[in-house]
DNA sequence: TATTATTTTTAGACAAATCTAAAAATTTGT
DNA sequence: ACAAATTTTTAGATTTGTCTAAAAATAATA
């Protein structure tokens, strides 16, 4: 059990945690420019601050190679990812803010130091299990529930699902699930699915509604067995 | 209606709010030297950031003349005071933190920038007036409601009052009170007052207790009149 | 493979907030 | 009122995180 808590400043803790979110598309390392447009910033400060997250130990980092999370960086990333969703969830569930509002407000939530305010806000939340978009909120020990999904485009004509979650969290996208009334828990069947340009009829609510492939690239569903 | 919106760093943000406290206390000017014991850093780097502010006409400032705020840094203040007050509220009242743990996590949740927030916040709260400690919490206009209150210290024998607050918010202090039952809310009746030292015998919970003058000092309670 | 293009790193500079040490202004005490 | 003590300010340095511009390493291509 690691109890050592190390001081982190506000831009290590994001450098962490896009490192975190790049690992998924870069498996094999993190590259300074991938790293750079995330941040928004320059490849030269990347490459400072990679410095100093790797004289702490917290990546793994040889010159010219990317960047990898050590298993205390990648902790440290977890418990971060962690905060921001129950934040979010909290914001959502008890400030009665949108979907599409809250993630502004979590990144800076997220950077609050005090474990016992996480662990009350998760037992005040009653420990949910993910956040407004449907993704995971790691448990105190970094644990990820995950959840079995699927991307809606890759549904074949009569495949049924409930939507679980979305890959694209922005305002805008957010917005255009909510004029279309999807919804995370809404049930949703392929009735037809357009070889062409990808879009597809689905059936929601008892209607019929049409999206493009960009948008099915966006959403998660959980696939229902159909006996 | 003034909605210009000023980037506040932390720092500034945290002079501001010390010196609002320390003008209640050094109604015409707080020194260089007492601003830099609050903020516990040395008065040259008081000198640096009071130029600073005085550059934003947050506060006013001649040279060996002690600062004053402006009409714009007091109502920042007041915005991190409500701020910081609501959040306290938030951790006892929803989060289940006790009254002496709550200080260091406000003082880092009084930052986040978003004014929607609070006011979600402020609503879920049921727009508290006082925090936990007694202290009012400013409305959205900066407005504070001023309960009527006294230094217990200040009362004599026989007079009844209303615990309302504590001048002392420090942990030694709020827990001493707790392990004596001393909550806000609590009538109290001064049985006796001893001159020699200034301690005093009060009527709690249908109990005697005697308290010092230590304390007795940092103890506000609303008189009750006796007819 | 040699050359070009791209990526990454280094070197040097800057702004914010702090510090120490010394100078300047103000206040105090006799 | 004048010297001593105190307070406040200035000057110059440091740290953190960033930047630009140039050099170095790697990758792509003819």
């Amino acid at each position: 059990m690691c109890v050592i808590k190390i001081e982190m400043t506000l831009s290590e803790e994001n450098y962490l945690k896009s490192i975190f979110h790049l690992e998924k598309k870069y498996a094999r390392g993190v590259s300074t420019n991938a790293l750079a447009e995330e941040m928004e910033t320059k490849a030269s400060s990347v490459t400072d601050m990679i410095k100093k997250l790797s004289e702490k130990n917290l990546v793994n980092y040889k010159k010219y190679q990317g960047v990898k999370l050590s298993e205390k960086g990648n902790s440290i990333a977890v418990q971060i990812i962690r905060k921001h969703r129950l934040w979010e969830y909290f914001l959502v569930e008890k400030l009665d803010f949108n979907w599409d509002e809250v993630h502004d407000i979590a990144e800076q939530l997220e950077h609050i130091k005090s474990d016992e305010l996480i662990s009350k806000l998760d037992k005040f939340l009653e420990y949910p299990k993910r956040d407004p978009h449907g993704d995971p909120i790691p448990d105190a020990e970094g644990n990820f529930a995950n959840l079995e999904k699927k991307i809606l485009a890759e549904f074949n004509e009569g495949d049924q699902g409930i939507c679980v979650g979305v890959k694209d969290s922005s305002a805008a996208f957010l917005q255009y699930l909510d004029r279309n009334k999807i919804k995370l828990g809404k049930s949703i069947t392929i009735l037809e699915k357009e070889q062409f340009d990808g879009s597809m009829i689905l059936k929601m609510n008892n209607k019929e509604l049409t999206i493009s492939k960009v948008a099915a690239n966006n959403i998660y569903l959980k696939p229902v067995a159909l006996d």
